[in-house]
DNA sequence: GTTGAAATACGAAGGCC
DNA sequence: GGCCTTCGTATTTCAAC
């Protein structure tokens, strides 16, 4: 994991479609050493996956909400339970007053409502406090430490 | 945008990197057929970008939290502000009592420091509040509604 | 949307530093 | 161990239908 692999990474942020021999070109390689460095970047695990970044209000997920639960017991299956819930796009154990945030994404407003009904709804669930999106400046990948 | 439309979406988002002609097999379709059809959908925007996801905890980014802003006045160049801090992934207006929002990811709990004392020193914040992620139960792209 | 052909890129092998 | 070059194969890309 050195200066060239942070690049690569960066690269393909930007344009996973690049051809090895762009990427090579840039970082002053051959298509070759680089499709190498890529193979073992995946099997190490540092790149999870090649996917595709969608306009959300294209696909009827304009709306964008957190919302904090408080999970009163130990919720053994919590991680199952919210991921049962499509518009939960993310699920964290934090460590202030409530114990989890959750990102959902939602068509419109009526729409959010009856999600936030049916994580209510979840066994264990005590509280939840949604707080809506008026805009997003920006949701990026994460950006390369440039050591 | 009808609904295989929707499944390429899908399943370019579980791997982007299939060729045109197992995705064409999926939908029933030929590999020029799909070829068009992403082809219009880059150019809708519907896909923004095909990119890679990679490990957090593999960049030095392992740490994980989200800020709570009070922003004062009526920043104009807020989102260039927070944008120009690298740690900050997302930056979004809400309507609670926090005016803005950031999603934050740093290597450790002394860079997480460092961040929020640089967002504290921009002009026209008042208050921050952090709350750090213990644990990350999945971040996921968006599901896609199976009309 | 389909088919087919040309251009291009991938992915593996072998040799070199 | 990492990099370069080469070659056969698979994929993309674009034409005509």
């Amino acid at each position: 994991m050195d200066d060239i692999d942070r690049a690569l990474l960066a690269l393909l942020q930007q344009d996973a479609l690049q051809p090895y021999a762009a990427l090579g070109a840039a970082v002053g390689l051959s298509a070759g050493a680089v499709h190498e460095r890529v193979r073992k970047l995946r099997d190490r695990g540092v790149i999870r996956r090649t996917t595709i970044d969608i306009d959300p209000s294209a696909v009827d997920r304009g709306v964008c909400a957190f919302v904090s639960v408080d999970a009163s017991a130990w919720m053994g299956e919590a991680r199952d339970a919210f991921a049962a819930v499509p518009e939960v796009q993310e699920a964290h154990i934090t460590a202030g007053s409530s114990s989890v945030l959750l990102k959902v994404r939602t068509g419109d407003n009526e729409h959010l409502q009856r999600v936030l009904r049916r994580i209510h709804e979840i066994e264990g669930i005590s509280r939840t406090n949604a707080t809506i999106v008026l805009e997003t400046f920006f949701e990026r990948p994460l950006t390369q430490p440039t050591a």
